[in-house]
DNA sequence: ACCTTGACCTTGG
DNA sequence: CCCAAGGCCAAGG
């Protein structure tokens, strides 16, 4: 993955406001129509080893899931910033927290 | 070059 | 809603 495919991914996501969320597909098209590579995987994959120092909780797959070695942790701090979840409690309500850098 | 491995997505049952 | 299958892109052995 190269340092600039990283810092496209790491800019995104830390653009995503408090309370709102992005799916790592979303983040890959915002990412495309500006580098013209990489898809979902490569967005997960460089959250995985370098997304320490953004607000990866914003980040949840398809489903409204976060990623599952965090999901306890994920689901804390988004309820903690009154980010809109279903029922449950499990999943994001993407309907009302998704957000994109136009918005 | 071939196969495997992911913090993924979509579709069909 | 859950699960399986197939598709996807890039990195590493």
């Amino acid at each position: 993955m190269s340092e600039e495919y990283a810092e496209a991914v790491l800019d995104v996501v830390d653009a995503i406001p408090p309370g709102r969320v992005m799916t790592y597909g979303g983040i890959a098209e915002v990412i495309f129509d500006r580098l013209g590579r990489g898809g979902p995987r490569q967005v997960g994959t460089v959250l995985s080893r370098m997304g320490g120092e953004v607000p990866w909780w914003r980040v949840v797959n398809a489903s409204g899931r976060p990623p599952v070695p965090h999901a306890r942790v994920a689901l804390e701090r988004l309820t903690a910033e009154g980010c809109p979840l279903t029922p449950d409690g499990q999943r994001v309500s993407l309907a009302r927290a998704a957000w994109s850098p136009a918005d």
